[in-house]
DNA sequence: TATAATAATAGTAACGATTATCGTTATTGA
DNA sequence: TCAATAACGATAATCGTTACTATTATTATA
């Protein structure tokens, strides 16, 4: 990477993020990081998050929680915030395609993404 | 509407996103609501789109520019963000049924609402 | 129409997530 | 080994939003 140095902080973030599947927010990130480098600082932790998903390595979700979710794996997939617990759930669809393609034809514009957020109860809390 | 008494703030509020296709912030819809209300409170106006798109009368967007946009147009349809020049765009598709059908299939979720959002250029920006 | 209950207000303080600043440290290529 | 500079930790600042409080407006009832 241009204008990139390695650093061991920006390494951990990565492997935090690839290592769980719940989506967990910048603070959730810090915390666990400090585990391993106790000292590392909120800032680099925003700064890495950041730099992380501007260039593709990671996915930044809003799911309208007030705080940036961050997801470690970048496949074709969509979400579900579950509104009794507030987990987010992966579901493993594509619509990219068949959307963006639609939303170009009715617009005109030139569509370079897009996501898909549902709301509900998720499994478990759908069936208690 | 029960616990609800009439106010002249919220029914201007009602009016102005009524009355634009722009999909405002809350300081937009502020300054705006201040050419009739000069003196009207900035709480005032969070309060009742708070108040508003909890109750259906308008919607909440949220497109990732850092702060809240509403829409006063609760029919069906899905937005797009230039990444140009930041306008928001309507998409008259209802991809909801379809979305929410696949989505509860594949998760065993409930779902009860979906939305999407597209990111790209704009018809305008897109010649030029 | 006067009154009592209380929703809503204006003004302002507080909050929480994020970003910016800045002096120091670590990485990298020559 | 050294110079250039990316990245760091610590902390201050920003900004959108929410909470608080004393006052005002609405509404149902007597």
């Amino acid at each position: 990477m241009q204008n990139t140095k390695h650093s061991r902080q920006r390494e951990l973030l990565i492997e935090i993020l690839r290592n769980t599947k719940c989506h967990p927010d910048a603070d959730w990130i810090y915390a666990k990081a400090r585990e391993e480098i106790p000292n590392i600082s909120l800032g680099t932790v925003y700064r890495n998050l950041s730099k992380l998903s501007s260039d593709g390595t990671i996915i930044k979700l809003d799911v309208g929680t007030g705080s940036d979710h961050f997801d470690g794996d970048t496949s074709p997939h969509s979400h579900l915030i579950c509104t009794e617990c507030g987990k987010i759930i992966d579901i493993f669809s594509d619509y990219t395609p068949m959307l963006k393609g639609d939303a170009q034809e009715k617009s005109g514009a030139s569509v370079k993404e897009c996501s898909v957020l549902f709301k509900g109860n998720c499994a478990e809390c759908n069936f208690s």
